[in-house]
DNA sequence: AGTGTGACACTGG
DNA sequence: TCCAGTGCCACAC
């Protein structure tokens, strides 16, 4: 634990903290670290995040709520899947109803 | 210490 | 309104 990692740390407590069901943008994560042109700094740190188990990495889409990073889940559709596991309907690539399950940090979390 | 990179977001044409 | 190009900040090498 180095307080230098505050950032990924954030990164990762509030991918956590995303409810199933739901999903979220890099951006609105960023924003709500405090760093909204970090949105790719965000993808960086799920990059790293995807190595642990406890983060839901598949929850999180870029603002379009297009799976941009579904390359990393094994090359495979695998997060389409994990998205679909939860009720969440993804088609190429594309989550259907994303203004709906869209969860944002800022309002919920306040 | 400096340069390159990245799972994005925004502005302009 | 949609597509393409540029900008951004923080981490890794």
């Amino acid at each position: 634990m180095k307080e230098t990692d505050n950032f990924f740390n954030k990164v990762y407590e509030v991918a956590r903290l995303i409810p199933y069901g739901r999903v979220t943008s890099y951006g609105a994560i960023a924003i709500y670290l405090g760093a909204a042109r970090s949105a790719r700094m965000v993808g960086w740190a799920m990059n790293k995040a995807h190595h642990l188990e406890d983060i839901p990495a598949h929850r999180v889409v870029n603002r379009k709520g297009v799976l941009t990073g579904k390359h990393h889940f094994g090359g495979t559709n695998l997060m389409q899947q994990l998205l679909e596991n939860e009720k969440i309907i993804v088609v190429d690539n594309q989550i259907q109803d994303f203004e709906k399950v869209f969860w944002n940090p800022l309002k919920e979390l306040s």
